[in-house]
DNA sequence: AATATTCTTCAAATTTTCTTCAAAAGTGTT
DNA sequence: AACACTTTTGAAGAAAATTTGAAGAATATT
């Protein structure tokens, strides 16, 4: 009964880690500049950090968003060429991972949109890099190539507007 | 309760960059001219700036006007050919851009209007163009082909209003 | 082929965004 | 300063977009 929170920010409970979770919100935020569904930049931001391909089970778990709008995400988000589904002889169930490459992310008017919202987003970056060091081993080495990747996508963005610094 | 900036000049805070709050400006200042509402022109001028479309949130969080005002304006603006709207396949809600043919802008008695008052605008143009240089890379390119068009505007109104187009 | 599991569709529910409009604030005139 | 007129605001209702989950379709397993 008590929903009264912040509606921009849903809670994002202990099934996501803090730097999961940030990052996340780093796609949200994103998204909803560009008038996206939050549900597909969540699907996104996670396969985006993941270390590992993830089912679409795996996906409205976690996430807690129903089995519809994960379809239709994964569906939006593989036909722009931002995720990819990567089949493993030993699972029964279709993986999903991010397409990292913002070329293939971005048609011309979506990119100017990323880009132009991007520059916002240094404080919250930094924020996400000081919760990576608590991690340790393979998954803050996946963390930290990621966090570059973000990094550089940032910096593009800063070329454009950027008379702030 | 800290709102006490200069009266004639509405505080354009950081949301803007300061081409951006000076391109708005010389809008307003052809509004005044027209008595047409300040938040129209402020909407138009930052459409006009925009190198994207924006929508109706966008422009309510940047020019930090209400719904309404934001609403009433873009109906108005819509009504008189001065702003489109676009749809775009990968984007829900609607976005806004500027219509950038004077002869689209002006019907004769508003052309009438602006070119009269556009003589003014020099100075102001000539401190927005060096405002601009500090730009780098697309946002560069853009600025400098909205404030070219803008010049050509001024052009076009120290000729005999015969010679308008 | 039959069964079990996973995925997609779509109507209904929910959430978000837009418009309207009465009241408040602002402007200019006398 | 009081008046008449214009503009802005924001709450409430309307419209539009998003999410949900049950039902059916598709796919995999035996």
């Amino acid at each position: 009964m008590d929903n009264s929170g912040p509606k921009t920010t849903k809670l994002l409970d202990s099934r996501l880690t803090p730097v999961e979770a940030e990052v996340i919100e780093l796609f949200v935020q994103f998204a909803r500049a560009l008038s996206l569904p939050r549900s597909y930049a969540e699907i996104y931001g996670l396969l985006f950090i993941s270390p590992s391909p993830l089912t679409q089970n795996e996906l409205e778990e976690r996430l807690q968003i129903s089995m519809g709008s994960t379809s239709m995400g994964l569906n939006f988000l593989e036909g722009l060429g931002a995720v990819r589904s990567v089949k493993n002889p030993n699972h029964r169930r279709t993986h999903y991972e991010a397409v990292a490459e913002l070329r293939n992310l971005t048609g011309s008017f979506l990119r100017q949109h990323v880009l132009n919202h991007l520059n916002d987003s240094g404080p919250r970056l930094e924020r996400i890099k000081e919760h990576s060091q608590a991690l340790t081993g393979e998954a803050k080495a996946h963390a930290h190539a990621r966090l570059k990747l973000l990094k550089s996508w940032l910096r593009l963005a800063s070329l454009p507007l950027a008379v702030s610094f």
